[in-house]
RNA sequence: GACCCCGUAGCUCAGAGGUAGAGCAUUUGACUUUUAAUCAAAGGGCCGAUGGUUCGAUCCCAUCCGGGGUCACCA
């Protein structure tokens, strides 16, 4: 019975040192690691396990797999742009570090690629003049190195370091995902078994990053479309600011919010679904403009557009309208577009099946219900509810027989209207009940001052004339109220403090919220939230 | 939440009711300018998990887990 349960497995380690050891199913996994005797939550493959004896080897050989720091004198990609045929000796002395990434053995020499952040460069070694060629034998794809030498061309053309000296900065023990490169004669980069595994990128985001070069691209995008951001409103004098995440009340939007608990105050806490309410009670207290990039968090269902926690701009303006945002952001977009696209055009999709889209402004600018007699032919601004319930019978859009007036215009919006707004629209002039913290419209009786902005077919931005008479803002709210009181647990709640703020008197004031995920999705053309966020929200495994 | 598709070697993927296949990666050997290096040989798998049908299941069925997609919900 009891060998039902132990498997012997006999390893071979270098200078006649044999180890043996047992896997006991009980125990699990027994591993060998630089201690034969510790124990391992997870079994080891044989390219694990033999990682782990040539990294014994070169200890014993004195190399101490993990040192302190390398000094570089080039990256990667400064030795390509800076090589000159005629004058190699400029780059007589480098020195470089990176990732192996590709290796081929001829027994006395070696080419391998190693990549660092800004590329990859091929090195050169060869016995003799590198007095460890011996340990680089022992070293593998994914370990990284740094190479000192001299950059030359070799016959086929490729710039290359000719090594003089080699050091094992990090010995890696776990192979990564082996995608071959290739070159078509356009100079197109062509991938072979690519890592495309969608659950093991987003899982081990590490091993994307290294293995897929357009994935890195991705996020340095995103770093640029925010860092556009920020100076486009640091160079207004606009503040950005930091609001609570743990929140006492939340509020802002309509939403299901993530409830925690905070021990010491004895006391529920919300993770925040908006910075709405803050960031206005902030213009009540004198900043004329603020604005904060962040985090928030919907306690809703996951898909290709929504994740859990994502990231939201919202910006507040004092002493502007809904109209004069309509401008800002026009620019706003313009100046991202092309600090991090070069270019106010976009193309997104794949061949054949592109859009192309213009973010150079102005947009165009449609109310709500233009827009519907533009895409349907109804002139629905006058109707009464069951009126409206007709008209959407009428066009097949599906809606509960109980549903206001209001939610019959939305949804008829959405479905018939929505999809055909691909180059940037903004829609004006929404509903009331649809708005609870607009502003009313200054000459339309039952419309706010808002506006939506879609790319796309894609809300990619909302903005308002900020609600600032307190009276109205409780009346709102108290309606938000009475609907969660009836059952609908994404109404907003009563916020007396922010109420309190109104009161003592907010300027009139413009306000935009902008999700960052999904304009980052616009500009870099991917389909999927989660290819815009290095660490999608994934199910726990196991 | 509903429906559809997927889960096989480190990676990319074939496969078939009867002892598991390829390319790359890995190991051994050859090779001092290669580049998807090449040539020769070898090792590597609880075929996502559990149960059922069957003489026999990785394959068929059910349930579960994980992923992708469509829809619903949601801005």
């Amino acid at each position: 019975m009891h060998s039902l349960f132990v498997r012997n497995y006999v390893f071979c380690a270098p200078h006649n040192l044999v180890v043996e050891y047992s896997l006991c199913s009980v125990l699990r996994y027994l591993a060998y690691t630089h201690n034969p005797t510790i124990l391992s939550m997870r079994e080891l493959n044989d390219q694990e396990l033999r990682r782990r004896e040539e990294l014994q080897l070169l200890i014993q050989r004195g190399v101490n797999p993990y040192p302190y720091s390398f000094d570089r004198t080039h990256s990667s990609l400064q030795i390509l742009e800076q090589f000159c045929d005629d004058a190699p000796e400029q780059l007589a002395n480098v020195a470089v570090a990176g990732r192996i990434m590709a290796l081929r053995r001829m027994g006395k020499a070696s080419f391998c690629h190693i990549q660092d952040a800004s590329g990859r460069i091929q090195i050169y070694l060869r016995t003799g003049d590198v007095p460890n060629y011996d340990d680089f034998k022992l070293y593998d794809i994914g370990d990284i190195i740094g190479v000192r030498g001299f950059v030359f061309r070799t016959k086929m053309g490729e710039i290359t370091v000719h090594a003089q000296e080699l050091t094992l900065l990090c010995k890696s023990l776990s192979p990564i995902p082996i995608a071959k490169e290739a070159h078509d004669e356009a100079g197109n980069t062509i991938l072979y078994d690519a890592f495309a595994d969608k659950e093991l990128r987003y899982r081990q985001r590490y091993k994307d990053l290294i293995v897929n070069p357009h994935v890195r691209d991705i996020f340095i995008k995103r770093s640029t479309i925010i860092r556009a951001m920020r100076q486009f409103f640091d160079e207004r004098g606009w503040l950005e600011v930091e609001t609570p995440i743990l929140q006492p009340l939340y509020g802002g939007a309509l939403a299901r919010p993530f409830t925690t608990y905070h021990n010491a105050l004895d006391t529920t806490l919300y993770l925040r679904i908006a910075d709405e309410l803050y960031l206005k009670r902030l213009i009540v207290g004198g900043f004329e403009g603020v604005y904060e990039i962040s985090k928030n968090f919907r306690n809703e269902g996951m898909d290709r557009t929504h994740n859990p926690e994502f990231t939201m701009m919202e910006i507040y303006v004092a002493y502007k309208d809904v109209f004069w945002m309509m401008g800002m952001v026009e620019q706003l977009l313009e100046y991202i577009a092309v600090t991090a696209l070069g270019s106010t055009e976009i193309v997104l999709g794949s061949s054949p099946h592109t859009t192309a889209i213009s973010l150079r402004p102005p947009f165009r600018r449609l109310t709500l219900f233009d827009s519907i007699y533009e895409y349907t032919g109804e002139d629905i601004r006058a109707l009464d509810t069951s009126a409206l319930h007709a008209v959407a019978k009428k066009l097949h859009v599906d809606i509960d027989a109980q549903a206001p007036a209001a939610k019959v215009i939305d949804e008829i919006f959405t479905t018939k209207v929505q999809p055909h707004l691909v180059q940037p629209t903004y829609i004006t002039d929404y509903p009331l009940a649809l708005s609870p913290l607009a502003k009313k419209h200054r000459t339309h009786e039952g419309l706010t001052e808002r506006f939506e902005l879609f790319i796309n077919g894609q809300e990619c931005a909302n903005a308002y004339s900020e609600l600032n008479d307190p009276i109205d803002q409780r009346q709102r709210l108290e309606e938000q109220a009475r609907f969660r009181a009836a059952g609908d647990d994404e109404a907003m709640v009563i916020d007396e403090d922010f109420l309190h703020a109104l009161e003592i008197g907010m300027p009139p004031t413009a306000g935009l919220g902008m999700g960052i995920d999904r304009l980052v999705m616009l500009l870099t053309n991917q389909e999927s939230i989660r290819d815009v966020l290095l660490f999608p929200q994934m199910k726990r495994l196991g």
